[in-house]
DNA sequence: CCATTTTATGGCCTAATGACTATATAAACC
DNA sequence: GGTTTATATAGTCATTAGGCCATAAAATGG
């Protein structure tokens, strides 16, 4: 994965996605950083409510990281994959 | 503002950055996404629970998206300022 | 300084997260 | 098809987010 832009809806999806790439299941993931297998599962079905500190726990796990920027970059200089 | 990597604690000091950059006050950001002034200045502040629903309703009110990314891609290439 | 605006705090309340356990599907593999 | 593994769903429970209101504290401006 090169970069994402994020929705509320393709969030799980790519989360899923990452976990998978990582050979991880549900479990597996939630393990070391305290997240339960039922609370994955609903992230990932994009299930709403999430909090913040769950999705930073989860994206250590998955070594990946937030980036924040203006929604008028250029697509063309913004470097994400389609969605 | 180019692109910025968030952590749980700088968050809250980006957009709050980010608010004063469009000249509201926290009412006045809040109010079309139907977020409280309360909750606006705890977000800010870095209070911990906030939730992913909250974060993107500011986040739309204030132009911004964000974008998921592997946290090995090399810093050359990322584009993002500094923090 | 004083007046006005903005932000931070606190209490009350309802709704909902997330951990936990158990179980039902669903998927994968033989 | 049967077994094992993975994911979804359901219920209980303690904790807490966030709306709302009031107010304190801080910042801004004259």
């Amino acid at each position: 994965m090169q970069r994402k832009i994020i929705s509320p809806e393709s969030l799980g999806f790519v989360l899923r996605e990452e976990r998978k790439k990582k050979g991880l299941n549900q479990t597996e993931l939630g393990m070391p950083v305290g997240i339960d297998q039922t609370t994955i599962s609903k992230v990932e079905q994009g299930k709403p409510g999430t909090r913040l500190d769950t999705l930073f726990r989860l994206l250590s796990a998955l070594d990946l990281e937030l980036v924040l920027q203006p929604k008028n970059l250029p697509s063309s200089k913004t470097g994400e994959e389609d969605w």
